[in-house]
DNA sequence: TCTGGGGTCCTAGGACCC
DNA sequence: TCTGGGGTCCTAGGACCC
């Protein structure tokens, strides 16, 4: 059965048929929402800060032989490039556009100072990804006006604040609202009012809506259903008959218009992970440590700086076939540092990969605060130093790692990568080697 | 044209406990 | 000794989103 990205179970203060903040007698409020995504938000920002960008098809993503597109501009776009496809294809039917690799680390910044901006008109913002943001707009229309209006000025307040522009979709549900921003793009404006959520949804393709994937579509064409009014025909007992009893229901309510609940939940970490494909695939034991200890050390300073753990080892692996597996271990406690991490995710790699070579690799930690904490008390502070380890004076160079890039940049020091020595590539999986400092 | 990287949630089976 | 059912945790896989 597929998995369903959706309803989490309702956040605090939004129980089923209360409207927050009401004062008692008060009629109960119509819903509004405000959905907020960046318009080709990578490519803009790559435009934004390199000028000789700007008006170009631009592809931002990796230049090697495996890399796809991660955004594209406008420009890029009217080639019919999009984002996904994989970056040779798309270089073929444009071989004059320019490639940028990505910058993860700006686009959070640029971000986080475009959703900063989004509190000064609702005090209820969800911040969804990177891109994009529902503001819970419900009983502001008294304060600040019609929403069309308030839009603008949120649309304006982006453009004059970062030069870039937000495309808004206006409805009375999350669905609706997330909906409708894709219909006016770029530096979009388009709302669905109340009572037209049917017909609206009706006018979309099957592939526009939310949570229906690929999948699920190509499953829908052999029943013959091909699009949103044919779907809306299917009764909820033939939905649920065919796809099972959760999501039968969601697509019952989504040809509706009706919201299942997207993004209804609160949205708590769970696993901090790093992953990389080769340009080749790899099979030297020694090379595939590299990339552990590398990717390893990612994730711990990202839970360092984050302020997030989880005590489940996970990595992933996909072989030259394509064909890919996961495979994972809970310990007692988080891991201490990247030395611990790496040991696991090692032993893990060798029992799964039978010494196959490998096209992907990926580590990550996830899992939750555990409860019956009586028997592994959960810990408050990150990495304590009473409760580490003696013998890990690797994992105590994490935060030290941590402060000199903070302090004197992210190339500033490095940790001395696990090269054996010749004739040594092939110790136990249960005792890696040390890294060196 | 072979197919990125970082996530979320769901399902299902087995272990284990009561 | 055999048997049950519920609850929870762990693990693996997969759909989906941006």
């Amino acid at each position: 059965m597929s998995g369903q990205p959706w309803n989490n179970g309702p956040s605090p203060g939004e129980q089923p048929g209360k409207h927050p903040g009401r004062q008692p007698g008060e009629p109960p409020r119509e819903k509004l929402f405000f959905h907020v995504d960046m318009d080709a938000f990578f490519a803009s920002v790559e435009q934004l800060d390199t000028p000789a960008y700007r008006g170009k098809p631009l592809l931002v993503g990796g230049r090697n032989k495996r890399g796809v597109v991660a955004a594209c501009s406008y420009e890029a776009r009217r080639f019919g490039i999009h984002s996904a496809m994989p970056m040779q294809h798309a270089l073929k039917r444009c071989p004059q556009a320019i490639v940028a690799a990505s910058r993860m680390e700006r686009y959070r910044q640029v971000s986080r100072e475009i959703t900063s901006r989004f509190e000064n008109y609702s005090p209820r913002v969800q911040i969804v990804s990177i891109d994009e943001a529902f503001l819970d707009m419900t009983g502001t229309e008294r304060l600040l006006g019609p929403p069309e209006g308030v839009a603008r000025n949120l649309k304006e307040e982006i453009r004059t604040a970062t030069g870039l522009t937000i495309s808004v979709g206006i409805g009375p549900s999350r669905l609706i609202a997330k909906l409708a921003s894709d219909m006016d793009k770029p530096d979009g404006l388009y709302r669905v009012f109340p009572g037209e959520e049917a017909s609206f949804v009706a006018g979309l393709k099957l592939k526009d809506l939310w949570g229906l994937g690929a999948v699920t579509r190509r499953r829908l064409e052999q029943l013959g259903i091909n699009t949103v009014l044919a779907l809306r025909e299917q009764r909820a007992e033939f939905l649920r008959g065919h796809f099972g009893a959760s999501t039968g229901d969601f697509l019952y309510q989504l040809c509706r218009g009706q919201d299942p609940g997207i993004h209804e939940g609160l949205h708590e970490r769970h696993s901090i992970s790093a992953e990389r494909t080769f340009a080749d695939d790899i099979d030297d034991p020694v090379l595939l440590k590299q990339q552990i200890l590398a990717m390893a050390e990612e994730v711990i300073q990202r839970s360092l700086q984050e302020d997030w753990r989880g005590p489940t080892v996970q990595v992933k692996l996909r072989f030259p076939s394509f064909e890919t597996h996961s495979a994972s271990r809970t310990l007692t406690e988080p891991p201490g540092g990247t030395r611990q991490l790496v040991a696991v995710a090692w032993q893990l790699l060798e029992k799964r990969r039978q010494g196959k070579p490998l096209r992907l690799l990926g580590v990550g930690i996830a899992g939750q605060a555990r409860r019956n904490s009586w028997k592994e008390p959960l810990q408050q502070d990150l990495f304590p130093r009473e409760t580490r380890p003696r013998d890990s004076r690797e994992d105590a160079l994490d935060p030290t790692i941590r402060q000199l890039r903070d302090r004197f940049g992210s190339g500033s020091i490095r940790r001395g990568l696990w090269i054996s020595p010749p004739g040594e590539g092939t110790e136990s999986p249960s005792d890696p080697k040390e890294p060196s400092e």
